[in-house]
DNA sequence: GGACTTGAGCCGTTCGTGCC
DNA sequence: GGCACGAACGGCTCAAGTCC
């Protein structure tokens, strides 16, 4: 079912019926609109998107990539970007990168090959070789800080990191861990300086065995505190995301460590998951869903040629149930075998799971 | 006869132009 | 003002032509 077989219906051209079908200004005589419109729903007729791509050099898709689908906070970010393409009549197409730069320039090939209206990148993993195989043929902006310098919409990592550490210094801590992302993140590593610059401003020099690299995921987060608990002795833990938080909740109680009791633990992002965690996770807020809605908002602005500035959005501390001041004598007992907790008989505490 | 190049035609839609 | 005509968009296929 084509234009010319709703034309050849109508008793009219093609033109014309384009004219009535993609709401252009010219001019068309009211009963031969409506003929148009009675022939297009009598064939159930709809415009070949191809096509019109085809003379209007757009597509009215735009390419996401994305490291990893599963994490909730791409999923918020996803939503917030979603809402927009959808007020704007466009389509997104999802790329899970895996954090894997080989199938990262693959999908980004693919977005170029499917002539994308824009990119969005978010996770921190978009390089300058990306960029110069864009080549400008593209708008392209990002969710986060990225190696690549792109129009961007991103929080002050190092400050709400900063935020989160000093959170725990107040309560009186003094050996505070940090469960940081990947190495190759640049969110991770803004994490980490935050974390870093808070222990020195309170005066505390920072022990290297409290640093744990490892993946932004619930299993990184738990394989992380795995190793931090077999290294050394810590009253608190930042972790880099929520996931990794809800992973080190897991690893600790397997230890028969209590939170906050034990050991305080803050999360990032404040994930749905961290408001139900048992117990509730302190974590700190980042607007994923409006980085989500102002970054293709950007890319829109950019699209149609407006000056492009670089946003900065707020995070908030939220404190829950997960930290509290450290028992009294107990100064960091984490890694010290006799001095734990024994976890509760018959009462599991009741952990998300990594 | 095989390998390679060239050019026409196709797809569906839109837009500029010109006629009535 | 209202409408039709024809070119154009980009990438692909396929036929025709050329060369070795």
């Amino acid at each position: 079912m084509t234009i010319r077989d709703v034309a050849r219906l109508a008793g009219v051209s093609p033109a014309t019926v384009s004219r009535v079908l993609s709401g252009s200004n010219h001019p068309v005589r009211e009963d031969t609109r409506r003929r148009v419109l009675e022939a297009a729903q009598r064939l159930a007729y709809y415009p070949n998107r191809l096509a019109r791509s085809l003379l209007r050099r757009e597509t009215a898709v735009v390419g996401l990539l994305v490291p990893d689908v599963s994490n909730p906070y791409y999923a918020a970010v996803l939503r917030g970007i979603e809402d927009v393409a959808h007020q704007h009549g466009l389509a997104v197409i999802l790329c899970n990168t895996d954090r894997d730069p080989a199938k990262q320039r693959q999908y980004l090939r693919t977005l170029l090959e499917h002539r994308v209206d824009g990119v969005v990148a978010a996770g921190g993993t978009l390089t300058v070789e990306d960029l110069r195989m864009v080549d400008g043929r593209v708008p392209v902006v990002a969710v986060g800080r990225h190696p690549a310098r792109v129009p961007s919409v991103r929080v002050n990592n190092v400050e709400a990191a900063r935020q989160a550490c000093r959170h725990l210094l107040e309560l009186g801590h003094v050996r505070v861990a940090c469960l940081a992302g990947p190495a190759s993140s640049l969110t991770a590593r803004d994490r980490v300086r935050g974390y870093l610059a808070a222990l020195r401003e309170a005066g505390i020099q920072p022990d290297e065995r409290w640093l744990v690299w490892s993946e932004f995921t619930a299993e990184g987060g738990y394989r992380a505190t795995r190793e931090l608990l077999a290294r050394c002795r810590v009253s608190a833990v930042v972790a880099s995301n929520d996931q990794m938080a809800l992973g080190a909740l897991r690893a600790l109680w397997e230890e028969g460590l209590q939170v906050p009791e034990d050991v305080s633990v803050v999360g990032f992002d404040d994930t749905s998951a961290a408001a139900v965690s048992v117990p509730a996770l302190t974590t700190v807020a980042v607007p994923t869903y409006e980085m989500g809605r102002r970054t293709l908002e950007l890319l829109l602005a950019v699209r149609a040629g407006r000056r492009a500035a670089n946003v900065v959005l707020p995070t908030e501390l939220r404190v829950r149930e997960s930290t509290a001041p450290p028992r009294k004598g107990q100064a960091a007992a984490v890694g010290d075998r006799a001095g734990r907790t024994q976890r509760p008989e018959g009462r599991e505490r009741v952990c998300t799971h990594p």
